[in-house]
RNA sequence: GUCCCCGUAGCUCAACGGAUAGAGUGCUGGCCUCCGGAGCCAGAAAUGCAGGUUCGAUUCCUGCCGGGGACGCCA
């Protein structure tokens, strides 16, 4: 409801402008904004001072000559009985207070759509694909792919909600050369269980894993001898490798609440014969060149710094050619747009990815690379070193185990995707009493716990008389609940699900403070009580929503 | 050398180009005869430096200083 009147009443000053500035030219973009200070109204605008240069008139007087137009048109319109005061206010700004009949729309709104309130056509079914994790199986994952699960996982489910028809993918590649030196060290570990000594190079995977899945392998296949296992060839040893670690992968996801819903492997995908096509196909569009024995790829055609190379001097093909096929096979299997997250450390990837997607007759931007930036991981204050090489990680298990779902998805949720992130575990795990995450699910709690004194009392929601609810406490309640649905778009124009995690911080402090200045069940006023009651469960609509976009739990108790 | 992210309160972070720069934490002091004190209220405390664009800059642009990261015929 909140939102048919931002609209309407954008149309209404623009269209007012554009009188004002006729015939010089054309009213361009207004801005309507929330103000941060309640005392400046619900909506205000700029529109007068945007213009002074173009009117050559002091702000203030053309903030008054809009004013007194939108009023005249205001007269016979549908809006007028939903705004309470037009305001002007130096150096130039319009306020405009809602009456509050339109923030009791709010209320009933949703009690009428309950947990599809917030949802819309705002998407309109766009088919959008969201890559992300898409960890290499050669180990189990890490905290900085835990961030992009988290990250991925309420993206999308924001997206779904705002009316796209968004998806969950994971790409395995099983393909690469990493996979043969996972391949050969579970092998090398093998021939170390059997008596071998052996030489462990620098560049295969030195984790404590790998000789656990040595020993597994060892028994499954029966092997007592070096004998039996030179036997084996390695192929089998890396089938079994991948499967065994994607299994791993899996486990950990679920673990942590996310499913993916497809899971793409490069092995299929983008087989050899597949990026030979694609190769032929990128030759016959003359948007290779053949160089030093090397084929390249001209993204520079693109906006790329450099050209690249797609297939070495040796015959092997570069990462990029089986990736451009992938995309294909994207955009091949119906979604018009994909996402795919990335670390910090491929931003330099994004020109290639965005050349690729022109090279395949799309538009740059039907690609999106979305950067997560790093987490660092602190105990106690002190830094935790990583290295991947030398199997030396926390793993997103080890996260789960020691501070829970809940608190850890809270964590990587809680800062701009673009920022590096600092996680101190024993925050996180410690001071749960401060624990931004329990703020929000205590609030939620405490709604229930009301509801179900309200209960034993007999009083159930009403919303018959909702002008009852006319403390400033109240007023403010209803409208953060009347911005859920602005919050998800602005997730979707940032492409990050802060904001959302932002809002539901606000909505909780400023349920804590309405429930500190009032009591929801008074003995003496029963009606009040109802109206009330059903304020505070619309409420606890808004948190269940939220959390649940999140991923996060909604515990009836804590 | 080129590119990306970040410099805001003691600390960790907010602020679609807007009005008096907000929270948490820490510090000081208050609040349950009552729906859960994992809460609420009050106080002190900040935009790295120099220019530019703008009616208006923490935000955009340029340069500098400082911190982190990336720049392969790796994936």
């Amino acid at each position: 409801m909140l939102e048919q009147i931002y609209t309407q009443l954008k149309d209404m000053i623009a269209t007012s402008l554009s009188e004002l500035l006729r015939p010089e030219c054309d009213a361009q973009d207004i801005h309507l904004d929330i103000p941060a200070d309640k005392k400046h109204g619900e909506y205000a605008t700029n529109a007068a001072l945007q213009s002074a240069r173009i009117l050559k008139k002091p702000p203030m007087s053309i903030a008054r000559d809009l004013v007194s137009i939108i009023e005249k048109r205001l007269a016979d319109h549908a809006l007028q009985s939903q705004i309470k005061k037009i305001e002007v206010k130096s150096p130039g700004f319009i306020n405009f207070y809602l009456s509050p009949e339109a923030f009791y729309q709010v209320l009933y709104q949703v009690f009428e759509k309950q947990q599809d309130y917030g949802r819309c056509d705002f998407g309109q079914k766009e088919k959008i694909l969201v890559e992300f994790v898409s960890a290499n199986p050669t180990g189990p994952l890490s905290v900085a792919h835990a961030r992009q699960a988290a990250v991925g996982d309420a993206f999308v489910n924001i997206l779904n909600h705002l009316g796209f028809e968004a998806s969950k993918e994971y790409y395995l590649n099983d393909a690469g050369n990493q996979i043969n030196i996972l391949a050969q060290s579970i092998q090398l570990r093998a021939r170390e269980k059997l008596g071998a000594s052996a030489d462990f190079p620098d560049d295969h995977y030195q984790g404590e894993y790998i000789k656990d899945m040595a020993k597994i392998f060892i028994e499954n296949n029966n092997v007592t001898s070096l004998s039996d296992l030179e036997k084996i060839d390695v192929v089998i040893i890396r089938e079994f490798g991948v499967t065994y670690l994607l299994n791993v992968i899996k486990q950990d996801l679920n673990a942590f609440r996310v499913y993916f819903d497809y899971w793409s492997h490069e092995s299929q995908v983008a087989s050899k014969d597949k990026v030979a096509g694609m190769v032929d196909y990128l030759v016959a569009k003359d948007f290779i060149k053949e160089e030093e024995g090397a084929l390249w790829f001209k993204s520079t055609m693109f906006g790329d710094d450099k050209d690249r190379v797609l297939k070495k001097s040796n015959g092997d093909y570069t990462y990029l050619a089986p990736d451009i096929v992938y995309h294909q096979n994207k955009f091949d299997r119906g979604f018009s747009r994909v996402f795919d997250m990335l670390g910090p450390d491929h931003h330099g990837y994004i020109p290639r990815l965005k050349a690729a997607a022109q090279a395949l007759g799309r538009n740059k931007d039907d690609i999106e690379v979305l950067i997560v930036q790093l987490v660092t991981l602190y105990r106690q204050g002190e830094m935790i070193k990583m290295s991947t090489r030398l199997g030396q990680y926390v793993t997103l298990r080890e996260v789960i185990n020691e501070v829970g779902v809940d608190a850890a998805r809270f964590f990587f949720l809680m800062r701009h995707i673009k920022v590096h992130l600092d996680f101190d575990l024993e925050l996180a795990k410690q001071e749960t009493s401060e624990n931004p995450v329990y703020y929000i699910q205590y609030a939620y709690a405490r709604i229930n716990s009301i509801n179900k004194k309200a209960k034993e009392a007999h009083l159930t929601p009403k919303t018959s008389d909702l002008s009852l609810l006319s403390q400033q406490e109240e007023i403010d309640l209803i409208k953060k609940i009347g911005q859920f649905t602005d919050t998800l778009k602005l997730c979707y124009q940032q492409y990050d699900p802060y904001p959302l995690v932002s809002y539901l911080q606000e909505i909780a402090t400023i349920f804590h403070k309405f429930y500190d200045c009032h009591r929801v069940i008074d003995p003496d006023e029963a009606l009040r009580s109802s109206e009330r009651l059903a304020l505070a469960n619309a409420t606890r609509m808004i948190l269940a929503n939220g959390l649940q976009l999140l991923g996060l739990s909604t515990p009836e108790r804590m």
